[in-house]
DNA sequence: CGATAGATCGGCT
DNA sequence: GCCGATCTATCGC
């Protein structure tokens, strides 16, 4: 890795689509494997489509309103994991998919693939191969085992309608490095 | 290719 | 009970 500059406290509470944005390319280690960040979505307390929803507090999504900076982590249709990072006020950004660098064996153990664009590309995959689990839900970002670093450069930005909801369907809060081959999904053409 | 079923947990109508 | 911020295998064209 070349940019070893860290993220802040601050750096996360900010509004969850600005942060959204500027993860993409941000590098994510987590026990020393992960890689580039390619895509995102963002959440907050006035989407339907957010656990936070309406500022609801249950025991799943406790940890999205405690402070910018942790790790919220829950369990998807009752097998697969989904990391996200909370923000500020009950908002938080999903990790989707990203691409691998760092930890590559280790990575492929633990996905049973050699294949690295089916690595790391879906939110649920990408746990499995960061080993991210619900033991990490409320974990901090800024401490191990996780270790963040902020985009090297400049990448070029791609937005879209998130994936595999059902509310708010439009709102355009999914976001990604534009044609990189480690996205779950290329982002529609048009807009 | 695209469509679909199934796995399986927590939160809510 | 039912549905979901998912993924994989397995159909059918």
């Amino acid at each position: 890795m070349i940019q070893r500059a860290r993220l802040s406290e601050r750096y996360f509470a900010r509004h969850a689509d600005d942060v959204a944005v500027s993860l993409i390319g941000a590098v994510l280690l987590v026990n020393g494997a992960g890689g580039r960040i390619v895509e995102t979505e963002s959440y907050d307390p006035e989407d339907p489509a957010s656990h936070s929803y309406l500022y609801r507090r249950t025991a799943r999504n406790a940890v999205m309103f405690e402070r910018p900076g942790l790790a919220y982590v829950y369990r998807s249709y009752g097998l697969h994991w989904c990391l996200n990072f909370v923000c500020h006020g009950g908002s938080a950004v999903l990790i989707r998919a990203l691409e691998p660098v760092e930890g590559l064996r280790a990575m492929k153990r633990r996905r049973e693939t050699r294949d690295p664009h089916k690595l790391c590309a879906g939110p649920g995959r990408l746990c499995q191969a960061l080993a991210v689990d619900g033991s990490l839900n409320g974990a901090s970002l800024l401490a191990k085992p996780f270790a963040l670093f902020r985009r090297p450069g400049a990448v070029e930005i791609a937005a879209g309608p998130r994936i595999g909801i059902s509310k708010a369907r439009e709102a355009v809060r999914r976001f990604g490095e534009k044609d990189s081959p480690f996205l779950s999904r290329r982002f529609p053409p048009n807009a």
